[in-house]
DNA sequence: TTTCAACCTGGAGTGCGCTCCAGGTCAAGC
DNA sequence: GCTTGACCTGGAGCGCACTCCAGGTTGAAA
């Protein structure tokens, strides 16, 4: 049972972003005091790991939607969401591939300055 | 020499982002026919290139622009351009990271998923 | 000579993922 | 009882990186 700050803290999402996800429908059933505060449960907690691992791999939030929604429908979305995943897995496989090779890229272009800058004091 | 739709081929950027590259000054100097045609040259093409793999490994477009623009200022600006070049690939580097680690997280999932599914056809 | 696809310009529009705001409510500590 | 900071809502606004459009021009092939 954590209030709103908790939860922000300890996902890593604003305040403001954990509105907006149960305003869009990807974050539901968040519980509320008599008062009418967010109350977060270590479900919710883990969702927000998920949505976290998720976003940071480049997944739109329409796929996520989508995701937590077939949660929702039940144990008989398993092969679904496995197969939802997967696709992911694969998009984010390529990411990495060219993320690693344009990196190398990179440091080779920083080592041609190096080259110029750091005078190669005569070997 | 190159017409735009060929530059827009082998760089990967479509015709309009080609444009839009010129027209906020972060390409510059593209020649032109006569008729006001635009003319890639293979040094243009080879910015492009770099072009590519700023923005693939994620760095703003404003600090591309600064990139080139130190780049037009001539020589003594070699080791400001390293220095950048260094602080972007320390960020890349983190986000490889952070990707590796969620993709492994993704992929636990997705195991988690096949334990459920896939039924383990007996040992 | 005519045709027509590729190209040009300036500027408006789009999609995403938040982020901010105004104006109000709640509740813990003094 | 009062104060004060955390929280609430609906809705507007933002930053980024393009993308699209209308209306016009160019130039190579038939």
């Amino acid at each position: 049972m954590y209030p709103p700050s908790e939860a922000a803290r300890r996902s890593g999402f604003s305040l403001d972003t954990l509105r907006y996800y149960e305003k869009i429908g990807l974050l539901s059933g968040v519980g509320r005091t008599s008062g009418g505060r967010r109350v977060f449960t270590d479900d919710d907690l883990s969702w927000l790991v998920v949505f976290r691992c998720l976003r940071d791999t480049g997944m739109p939030i329409a796929e996520m939607c989508r995701y937590a929604e077939l949660s929702r429908e039940g144990e008989h979305t398993v092969a679904a969401r496995q197969e939802l995943l997967e696709q992911h897995a694969a998009r984010v496989e390529e990411q990495l591939t060219l993320l690693q090779r344009q990196y190398a890229h990179l440091r080779e272009k920083i080592r041609f300055y190096q080259g110029i800058t750091g005078a190669t004091p005569v070997p």
